[in-house]
DNA sequence: CTGTTAGCGCGTTCAC
DNA sequence: GTGAACGCGCTAACAG
């Protein structure tokens, strides 16, 4: 089922049918139909290869996940996140690569591999880091590419980016005019940029240090019994995943505390495992499949040309539940 | 960076080049050297377009998950699958393509296109269901698959799956021997072929009957309330996975029944969420890295024709912890 | 044995 | 509306 099949099967030439199939003029109205129609019968579809070779684009774009691979845990946030592109993508019928490795120097060889080869004409770039080499290494190369969760610290890619910070004072506000006056911030990694703002913002709303952690169950549960065991222990603490936030809870339980009534606890970024709880979990919600869709269509914005700088996407909101009182 | 660049910086042909950089003979060491350095200098990688439309692969693999937006919730294991998928694929360096779809019809024409666009040279194909449409069109289609969790009811394609049957069977007879005889089975859904497998194993080896869900949390909680507090409640039950798990060690404890006390838990399938839990969850745990691993290099073997017909995978094992007993 | 020229694959595009 | 060249790498067939 080649361009030259289906014009030898149409009794034209491989450019008419060409055009005929690209919607270009060229060909009268009769011929179009005519070609379109054989097409259809044999089920015809570009070869993206071919299509790919002529200087046009790979039709694709894509996407690196870099994390260790002992902590590929519980992870609600990536389904969503690529539901959501794809949801996007599918318009332009764009396909997605996709790709999971250990740590960004891995993560930007697999960018200098996709680009050379031409698989991708654009990657979406997540979790940007504090001096991070990857914003550098896309400009260098020329690879189109969005930032999500940005913005760039270093102004060279464009973005997409909620405000955490505005998020976590929120949270604060939230927190304080229940009545809290000690509250702690249980932070993911401390080279992410938007652990940076997470932190900044509560240090500016509460004066406070926040911990960082790897946002493992396992930190969430430790980080959780220092506290309580201190010599003042908070009244409320903020996690900046589900997952310790979780823990926290059941670390909570062991200690004897209740949850709200000795403790109040919030989780950044909401999921069934926050409904799991008794009681059920405070949660900063956020729409990531909406997250992705607006993402990807930025990114084809940004290939064509149409659109520069950064996004902001729409504030994630907090929502009560019972681990929240006083 | 074209081949046609490095012959000339070369001085050589294409060709010479062509052979240089696929380590055929037809160039001697000293030309094969200076073409190599060349083209490591340039940074040269073969455009996949090109390399493609010549007849030859298109060097990526496919895999599709087909399930409706509301319920991509939490899915450990996903990313493991994908991530185990990667690791064997990099040797070859094989790309993933990637999609996450709404339904079964989706999924196929997405292997329509793939195929016909020669975008991958197979497919890694999840969740067999019985009277599943899939393996016929993929062999019409002439695109090499390989069925994951299968085997093919059909027969139709090669496929690599662990013996369901013999796992459940040995949770039965570990709660037998924990002097459990009224034991309940919270299936998946029905459509998907292991479960079918678990539910004849389940009652093979009790006589009772199981229920089946949707997988989610909340169907967890209604079914685990249900069961409790029917005339003569089980003393033991065994989950599908491990969301609908912890939902039902969460509805047992709002109906005041301790864990394992009254009711002993069992989840299918291993995730930090199972010990974020009090008492932790008793789990079936397999080793989904692996498994994935094991997938892509029994699915490229099956391209090269290496390999035909099934593989079993190793049986899961089962991880005792606090939350089975008696 | 070393190296070259020619042509293929498939869709696009430009001159006619 | 057509023929021909192009993009890029691979691979016969062929010459030194």
């Amino acid at each position: 089922m080649t361009i030259r099949e289906i014009a030898q099967r149409a009794g034209v030439s491989e450019s008419a049918v060409s055009f005929a199939l690209n919607n270009r003029p060229g060909v009268s109205e009769y011929t179009r139909r005519l070609i379109l129609q054989v097409a259809e019968e044999m089920k015809w579809r570009p070869n993206s290869a071919a299509k790919a070779l002529g200087g046009a684009k790979a039709g694709a774009i894509g996407l690196v996940f870099a994390r260790p691979a002992e902590t590929l845990g519980v992870e609600p946030f990536f389904l969503r996140l690529v539901s959501g592109i794809q949801s996007a993508l599918s318009a332009s019928s764009t396909a997605l690569m996709f790709q999971v490795v250990e740590n960004v120097e891995a993560e930007t060889e697999i960018y200098r591999r996709w680009w050379s080869e031409r698989r991708v004409d654009g990657v979406l770039v997540v979790d940007p880091r504090t001096d991070d080499p990857r914003p550098g290494l896309l400009a260098e190369l020329g690879l189109p590419a969005l930032l999500i969760g940005g913005p760039d610290p270093t102004g060279t890619l464009p973005s997409i980016w909620a405000d955490d910070a505005r998020a976590m004072t929120s949270i604060v506000e939230h927190l304080t005019s229940l009545g809290h006056n000690r509250i702690a911030h249980v932070a993911g990694l401390p080279e992410l940029v938007h652990t940076q703002h997470r932190i900044e913002a509560f240090h500016r709303a509460t004066g406070a240090q926040s911990v960082t952690t790897d946002y493992s169950d396992e930190a969430g549960r430790r980080v959780t019994r220092e506290l309580l065991t201190a010599a003042e222990p908070p009244t409320a603490i903020v996690y900046d995943n589900d997952i310790m936030a979780v823990a926290g809870i059941g670390a909570a339980a062991a200690l004897g505390r209740a949850v709200p009534a000795d403790v109040s606890l919030v989780a950044w970024d909401d999921s069934p495992l926050c409904r799991l709880t008794h009681p059920m979990l405070t949660a900063l919600v956020r729409d990531t499949y909406a997250f992705g869709r607006r993402a990807a269509q930025r990114l084809v914005e940004v290939m064509d040309g149409t659109a520069t700088g950064d996004l902001e996407d729409e504030l994630p909101r907090l929502t009560p539940r019972g681990s929240t009182q006083e």
